[in-house]
DNA sequence: ACGGGCTGTACGGAATTTCGAACAATGGAT
DNA sequence: ATCCATTGTTCGAAATTCCGTACAGCCCGT
């Protein structure tokens, strides 16, 4: 009874991604592989594993106790491989990030680039992703949120910025036209430009002046998906679109350059900045390590 | 970092059995194979497991710390695979035996046919090995011996017939021709058919009655590995050339077609059957386990 | 000193594994 | 009912892995 290392880790991926397309996706492998492995192991051993139809799969009830099984022991193989990592001169290995586009846009090119200097045998994989996931089922090392949402075993570490502000801002010249708002309130009156979660939720925009909170939900000529998209918001709001509402980091240029002017300035928020998200519970990879001792040790320098 | 499963048996056969060629005789892969996997490794982990020279292989500080923490990990991968077979209509998998020659001629043959035609998927793979090894250490799942020698973690079922005595007899015109003896000690003045352990020991004869135990070590015109050169030496004694001492049940045929006559057959000595041994802190593989069950199952059915 | 037998490794051919692309089946939206 | 996006699988080519043999090097006994 001979089995695969690698077919194990496929058919432990396609559990807990609940299908082979997901599956690929989440390890890295192709799903053809994935396919394939599960196959193989099952004949070796002669028990069907996965019962899937094109649509679905779900783990026979012999795959459900070996998935259980084989999840810890995996993870103590793992943990004895990444062990002789230590002898290394300098650590190596992919560390998979997930992250959303604003951290890897303001967060962290700052920290990567001195990182990777520093451990040039470590490669990093960053997976941007606005919506929440679970990192683990991602196939992820660990993961940047902004929420302080604590999940039972998981370490958060700051990271970055410890504050960081909400801003408002308008090209001057739309604001010469369309006057200056006072109030949040006023908004409602101007051209907005939102943003849109992949999930499809439109945040409201939400001011703050000495505790007292206000939400405003003001509409206009432009709603970009939140990420990659946000530069397009950018440039419209230098070109007069509109009025943005952003991080303070996303138009800090232009407002240094005068491109864009603040807007109701009193009012913006300030919330705490993101935390690195990782898993207690389990061996830490090498390379995980490494990053968040380089996390903390930046952190503690008082970056 | 992906590395091959059977790549990690590999290696770790080699660091038990101490050499390439031992480890690859004691896991049944070639020695290229290890060669080949351990390289693989190395190059996988950029690190250095095995510190070798032509003639002898240690492990690297590295190594031995993979090594010690690889060995649990991959029991753990095994006993999981090995928990889906219980799932299989039928158990099935590789169950490889130490045994000594004698065992497998006079013991086995009634356990393993039924066995095997109740476990159809099982594969027997019998070692015959007279000298003690550690069975383990030799790639095997178990071991008889009779030896009732307690190792720390294994456990002893009584496997065949439980009483045996050691026989003493000649041809019947050997007999004539010299004269019976009386007592054991007339046999130093016999031609006396003698048996060597592979390890180069030649045991003593010993006789017992009455509580009177004495030992006699004769000489004469054959000595034979013990083992599956024994039939030389019964045949030899049909022939006449001189007296033989062995398990009764080796000579039982003879005895009763009268072609060896018994010799002192007061003085034979009782001895306990064999024992199965395996390690019992380590999980049973499930071929293993159906064995163990078939044997006491047998042993209390009074066989 | 020096063979002899043993070790670990390099090499070619055969088998296995992997990938990307194409395929048939399925379930939800229209 | 019907479309169509998506799923798991299949297929042939490329890469990897595996085995048996042959080689170079070392240890041990004489």
């Amino acid at each position: 009874m001979d089995a695969n290392l690698r077919d194990l880790f496929a058919f432990l991926a396609v559990v807990r991604a609940g299908g082979f397309r997901e599956g690929a996706r989440a390890s890295g492998m192709s799903a053809s592989r994935l396919s394939e492995s599960v196959q193989r192991l099952e004949t070796r051993l002669g028990v069907r594993l996965l019962h899937r139809t094109t649509r679905s799969v779900s783990p026979t009830e012999a795959g459900a106790r070996l998935a259980e099984r084989l999840f810890p022991a995996l993870g103590e193989v793992e943990a004895a491989l990444d062990v002789v990592n230590h002898d290394r001169a300098r650590p190596a290995g992919t560390l998979k990030l997930n992250v959303p586009a604003t951290v890897a846009r303001l967060v962290l090119p700052a920290i990567v680039t001195p990182f990777l200097k520093t451990y040039p045998d470590i490669r990093l994989d960053v997976i941007v992703e606005d919506s929440y996931v679970d990192m683990l089922a991602a196939g992820c090392d660990a993961g940047i949120r902004y929420d302080e949402r604590l999940e039972k075993d998981m370490i958060a570490v700051p990271i970055g910025p410890r504050i960081q502000r909400m801003a408002t801002a308008a090209a001057p010249a739309y604001l010469e036209t369309h006057g200056r708002p006072q109030h949040p309130r006023d908004l409602l009156a101007h051209a907005c430009l939102r943003g849109q979660f992949a999930s499809g939720t439109i945040p409201t925009w939400e001011f703050e002046r000495d505790g007292d909170i206000v939400r405003v939900d003001p509409t206009g000529p432009l709603l970009v998906r939140l990420g990659a998209a946000v530069d397009l918001a950018v440039a419209a709001a230098v070109e007069g679109l509109g009025i943005i509402h952003l991080f303070e980091a996303w138009l800090q240029p232009h407002l240094d350059s005068g491109a864009l002017e603040p807007v109701l300035e009193p009012w913006w928020q300030d919330f705490s900045g993101p935390y690195l998200y990782y898993s207690g519970r389990r061996h830490l990879p090498t390379p995980l390590r490494a990053f968040v001792d380089f996390v903390k040790a930046a952190e503690g320098d008082g970056s």
